[in-house]
RNA sequence: CGAGAAGUAGCACAGUUUGGUAGUGCACCUGGUUUGGGACCAGGGGGUCGCAGGUUCGAAUCCUGUCUUCUCGACCA
């Protein structure tokens, strides 16, 4: 590309609309553009970007066995009506009608039509395995859409499914996927860690995150000091500490107007380690009380599954009321009217502080003894310095992006699409299937988000728009233009991606455009042109190394080599 | 969906309190001087002030409605 001659620009200031850094560097290096919402154009160099991120899927996706196809971005409605998920999708879904108010949806992920793909061809066992996926547009209407690329309403995503016999065959199909996507993160360069994550609504045994490691992300990554457990917080557990020592005497004690557990603890001198805090929920539009220890929050995920509900939400005073819980000073000592549930946590626990359920008292020593329960079970949500579950070491947290997700998805579409086979003795068996999505622009944020400066995004070799910028600054001497121009040509001719700024600017504004837009390697064609010499710069890099021309192809080729 | 803020030139903003027909910086065009880190001088083009209605002799400014965007929360395979 020749900038002279290309749709090219860059804004000096960060757009007020966008509250991201990658966000904000992608607008003013004018790769993105907002168009509403959640909702961008992807403007030349933005593309060029994109697919470069996209090509390196494509070839792992190729490498690993799995085929390409397309599946339509309009289906209709009723291809999700049967795995019930036009319910569970809900508002998040986009919704529209043909001439004949027959309704459409505006495809959010494609397990079904991938499903019915199988069932086109799967007849015998004979026919498994194999995995099939698409790189297409998603869309969803996301409540919120922020940072840029991370959290938009159309999006593109690289989604694979696998199909195999047995859970055997699944685990190999899975192991493919999953080591094809290390080497596609790997390349990108980006800094990820593996989570153990929730099925949700997916549903099957098991699914794992590839999370990009940064601070604007959305989810809770917790991590072990010492081994490499590593969870996201929806479903980390931890090892809990024996802390159980001679029960004492219960004693009713006055706490007047403490109604939070921490106003409790300081006012009674107590660590709030030790106390207990009841938290009144509505599940299923009944009332569960839910006792962990005071400084715990309770895990929604946990107890969703625990109680087969979909949601958790706060209790309402008519609910409550059903009870005899005053709330702030709700303990389960003579609690009745609600189902109660303990976190585990709590059998290791003795003297602890609790609400009385008397308006203004609190009771000390608490123990296990003094209460009955319905269940016990894990419900909290793990805390940095917990200990770790697999090696009792320290355990802590990152944030991070979710770039990429594999399931174990099992039969459960197989079984309700009726996708099976004809095994060796003639008996129909639903297909086991596995699904793996990556988003490609959620990489592209990620990257800048983990790489840049300053002066704007930093680019890896391998992803860059361009891996070389020629930045001409004589555009009037016409030995600057010539070698330029020869560069230029040479470099693209042997496939290496090259821009060059032929534009008539100050070599400030070059070096600064150059710069924002992160192409990794800089060659200056200036003064020392005319002594056959010239510069090389790396944008990850300070020093400038001045080269003869006859030589810097060679060094060109050899720096990518070793780099990307 | 709840709460809050904001929509004025391609971008970032001022002007709104106190109504008088729109301005600054960057970007853009012309000419000149510059030319290794976002140049300078001179001249110039570009806006139905988000939209609709109302009040008024007169509305960017006041009132009502509406749309959009952003922030915090809820939600998020």
């Amino acid at each position: 590309m020749k900038l002279s001659k290309s749709y090219f620009y860059t804004l000096r200031e960060n757009a007020k609309d966008e509250d991201s850094v990658s966000g904000n560097l992608l607008v003013r290096s004018g790769m993105i553009k907002k168009v509403s919402s959640g909702i961008y154009m992807f403007l030349p160099l933005g593309l060029k970007t994109l697919d470069n991120i996209k090509k390196i899927i494509k070839e792992e996706m190729d490498a690993s066995g799995a085929q390409e196809l397309l599946m339509p971005s309009m289906i209709p409605e009723e291809v999700y009506e049967t795995c019930g998920r036009v319910a569970a999708f809900g508002s998040s879904m986009f919704h529209l009608k043909d001439r004949y108010e027959k309704p459409y949806v505006l495809g959010p992920t494609h397990e079904e039509l991938f499903t019915i793909a199988a069932k086109n061809m799967v007849r015998s066992y004979k026919d498994l395995p194999f995995t099939i996926y698409q790189d297409a547009p998603k869309f969803r209407d996301e409540a919120r859409p922020r940072f840029g690329l991370v959290r938009v309403r159309e999006f593109f995503m690289k989604d694979a499914y696998s199909f195999d016999k047995d859970e055997e065959g699944l685990d190999a199909s899975y192991k493919v996927m999953f080591d094809a996507y290390k080497r596609i993160f790997d390349r990108c360069h980006l800094d990820y860690v593996i989570v153990r994550a929730d099925t949700g609504a997916m549903g099957g045994s098991l699914s794992e995150e590839f999370q990009a490691v940064t601070d604007l992300g959305e989810d809770l990554l917790v991590l072990c000091e010492n081994c490499d457990y590593s969870s996201n917080l929806e479903v980390a557990t931890r090892k809990i500490v024996d802390q159980n020592e001679d029960a004492k005497e219960l004693q009713l004690i006055e706490t007047p107007h403490k109604e939070t557990i921490e106003d409790v603890c300081e006012y009674l001198n107590v660590d709030i380690k030790k106390s207990v805090k009841a938290l009144l929920m509505n599940v299923n539009d009944e009332l569960v009380i839910f006792f962990v220890r005071g400084d715990r929050e309770l895990n929604e995920n946990k107890v969703c599954k625990l109680l087969g509900a979909s949601e958790v939400n706060f209790a309402n005073d008519e609910l409550i009321a059903k009870s005899n819980a005053v709330p702030g000073y709700t303990g389960p000592i003579k609690l009745s009217g609600a189902k109660i549930i303990i976190d585990e946590e709590l059998k290791y626990m003795s003297n602890f502080v609790v609400g009385a359920n008397v308006e203004g008292y609190h009771y000390l020593n608490c123990n296990l003894k003094d209460f009955s329960y319905d269940l016990c079970a894990d419900i909290v949500n793990v805390k940095e310095d917990d200990i770790c579950p697999v090696c009792g070491g320290r355990l802590y947290f990152k944030k991070g992006i979710e770039v990429g997700n594999t399931f174990k998805l099992g039969t459960k579409y197989a079984e309700k699409l009726g996708l099976t086979y004809l095994n060796e003795n003639n008996e129909s068996i639903p297909v086991v299937m596995g699904c793996y999505g990556i988003g490609p622009g959620r990489i592209l944020a990620s990257v800048i988000e983990q790489n840049n400066d300053e002066k704007g995004i930093i680019f890896p070799l391998s992803i860059a728009p361009y891996k070389v910028a020629i930045a001409a600054l004589n555009t009037n001497d016409e030995s600057c233009m010539n070698y330029a121009n020869k560069l230029y040509d040479e470099l693209n001719k042997q496939g290496i991606d090259t821009l060059l700024d032929d534009r008539e600017e100050r070599p400030g504004v070059k070096f600064n455009d150059l710069e924002l837009i992160g192409i990794p390697i800089r060659i200056t064609v200036g003064r020392k042109i005319t002594d056959g010499i010239v510069e090389f710069k790396a944008r990850n890099n300070d020093e400038v190394i001045e080269l003869k021309t006859s030589e810097v192809i060679d060094y060109i080729k050899d720096y990518i080599n070793k780099n990307i």
